[in-house]
DNA sequence: TATGAATGAGAGTTCATTCAT
DNA sequence: TATGAATGAACTCTCATTCAT
């Protein structure tokens, strides 16, 4: 067996999200804590029983609830960032980069509502998730600026306006249903508010 | 104090939130019942205290905890139409219009913080509230558009990106303190999204 | 006007349960009170917008709840006598009289469900009304034992299980539906029970 | 106390109410969560300091304050039948075994008011609870017809009378005290009833 | 280490009761 | 005298948290 595999059979464990295991093994349990659970139900027994141990067991492994949705947060900021670095690892182009990232977001929200609902709910419960989405972000909005390709006056304004006008797409997207090439408008839009051209990518 | 004793000096009245009196009137309340409330803070029983009433009494005026929360939005987006209404009443252009929205929103929050806590948190819960600001967004954009300043290609998007932007930026002025200019910063960044020149107004 | 009508048409008047006015205008108020309250919905506030007076009047009458309770029961109890004493006024023979009763409370159960049902709520909650009860039938028990028509070992015990054998069958009217000869059957049992032959009456 | 501690001494189970456990062990709980309450008080938080846990505990067992008193009911219900049968059991004669119920309810209304006061409190509110308690009587019935002792005219109408009456006659020693051989005469009442000759039994 | 019964503070809601008008 | 807004204690129910096993 491969470390890190389940013990014994199909019991889910939660210590994937905090155990010194692979990050791939990671991404399973987060993703199936939140994916059937319905938005704002943050109750931790129905949070437990998603992840197939016992109330109880969470407390061996976070001191409370609310370290419990910042670890499913980073969680979720880490598959992400994985999602988005496999597609724009090898661009180079700042503005192309974020245009990438922001239709990826997009066609996530398009194709996984669930994943989505959640990380709007962990964003607005554990604000400290944005400081984890920033991360990625600040790095292509300087590359960018670098680039010539952006304008903007305030990089933490900048920030977080774009992460906001993002989630909101997306957040349209899940809750009015289906929108025509939503990814490349959403995306424009992120471009254009940095004084950016239209991206090509 | 014995049930039913009413304090006979200031006479709190929640009805200004629901009765036929001035629109005035009912500023006071709405907004002293969120003022000194931490946001996320929305236990009735520390908004009956805030607003100086009693718990059972606000059952007099709501049926439950969801009507109370749908009033307060109702409230503060009164407030802030009219805020609006006053600066921009006159201006025909609708990116003028839209920047000024923008600036008046951004101002506010930097003078008023607990106001803006009070939005903020009310438009997460009561998601309904975004469509009342949408009614007032929407006129501008359109008026924008027919006007050759904007050149958006969906308007819902178009709109429900502009409004989680602008959140966005108010949340960053509340939570992370001041930034120089931020009112016109974040009304360029909004205009940009939409495809229009930078407004001067 | 006639006096002890209602002073200004329409308006019914609480006060017919206390005040001095003839015993044929407290039936109104009694019944309206109860008549489409349903069973176990003894709010005062319900009760008062019934008697279509507000809930602070039924406190310049009534000390407390359960006052309130007690004279809607008494005035229920008064009304039965007189239906009764309508009937069997001039009948001589204590276990027909009784027959007769018993007789006249399962017609009104089978008549007037709403009725019947304030009849055995009142008596749950007030067990006082069960005197009132009793002070009526024990005329007839011992009337009918003078007459050697019953031969029962204890008054109260017969007393009670009397009343509680006829609000039973009463309730069973009332919840289950019809029975056919149900008054003369539950009569039956209870002037057996007492050691009497079947009543005629 | 912090929250999560049981007392580790006399651990109290409320699951003797509803788990896989035996009879004789229902008994005890059942009993001890009526025993001491006054008539009426049904409140959880009281109910479940009677049964020695914590309100919150009354809920991991029960989804409503109705299943509670649903099973509290059961759980007399049981225990009564089992009295009776021990007595009972080996008795042909339905007349004789209806006798031996009735004077046991009756002793039982002489000896343990305040469980004679809990199956009173319950019946009326658990109206369910008289079809368990009509189970066991309608068999005695039926039985004493057969055997040409009883000549009731409608089944249904009996049960429900015999019932009242005798929860009438038990409220009637529990409220207003003792009565000589009160057993014997209610049991005597109750076969008259049903047009059957005084029980020797 | 995993469990889950037990906990109890606190939430939303109801309603008998009071008193200024 | 009639009103009804205001009260607040009490109730049902939820859930984050603890600890004996």
């Amino acid at each position: 067996m491969f470390p890190g595999a389940a013990p014994n059979g199909s019991r889910p464990h939660l210590w994937r999200l905090c155990g010194p295991c692979s990050r791939q093994q990671r991404l399973d349990a987060a993703l199936r804590i939140y994916a059937r659970a319905g938005v704002g139900d943050l109750a931790l027994n129905t949070l437990a029983e998603e992840a197939g141990v016992s109330n109880g067991t969470v407390y061996n492994y976070f001191r409370s609830r609310e370290k419990v949705l910042e670890a499913v947060g980073l969680e979720l900021a880490v598959q992400l960032s994985e999602q988005i670095l496999t597609v724009s690892g090898a661009v180079d182009s700042g503005a192309e980069r974020l245009s990438i990232a922001v239709r990826t977001f997009m066609n996530k929200a398009r194709t996984d509502p669930d994943w989505t609902r959640a990380l709007i709910t962990v964003v607005r419960y554990a604000e400290g998730m944005r400081s984890t989405l920033a991360t990625y972000l600040r790095a292509d909005l300087q590359a960018g600026r670098r680039q010539g390709d952006f304008h903007y006056a305030h990089e933490e304004m900048a920030m977080s306006m774009e992460i906001s006008a993002t989630l909101g797409a997306m957040n349209l997207l899940v809750e009015d249903g289906e929108v025509e090439h939503a990814d490349s408008i959403a995306a424009e839009m992120v471009l254009q508010a940095l004084g950016g051209a239209v991206g090509e990518g």
